[in-house]
DNA sequence: GTGGTGACGACAC
DNA sequence: GGTGTCGCCACCA
């Protein structure tokens, strides 16, 4: 699913998260065959949001799954869309976050 | 062209 | 187990 950019693949990545569903940047970086270079994950995700597209990055949470992200996607704005997609945040950390991970790797079955 | 920075992750201490 | 450091690669000053 190699497509021109890294940042591509990223968005089209988060784009098939389903909904109720969270992943990492890690998870996401490895699928990609980029794992140790999760930044740039991130990167991809602040040039979504840049670039207006309708990416669900609130659906994209570090490795321990904290709303890391939060501060550039709306502070309460991320917390509350997980919360309405039925999950748990409690201290910026996704309580269930074992149980509504996604992994790209598994899903997408690459 | 160089240096610093960043939505992270893994390892070392 | 918390803190520190490195790595990773692209972008900005």
């Amino acid at each position: 699913m190699t497509n021109e950019n890294f940042f591509e693949n990223v968005i089209a990545v988060v784009k098939q998260v389903p909904k109720g569903r969270v992943t990492s940047y890690g998870a996401i970086a490895a699928y990609l065959g980029v794992k140790s270079s999760s930044r740039m994950v991130g990167w991809a995700l602040h040039n979504s949001i840049s670039s207006k597209s309708k990416v669900p990055a609130h659906r994209v949470l570090n490795r321990n799954g904290l709303l890391t992200g939060k501060a550039h996607f709306g502070n309460d704005r991320m917390q509350k869309l997980l919360e309405a997609e039925g999950h748990i945040i409690e201290n910026d950390e996704l309580q269930n976050f074992m149980k509504v991970f996604w992994d790209p790797s598994k899903e997408l079955a690459l």
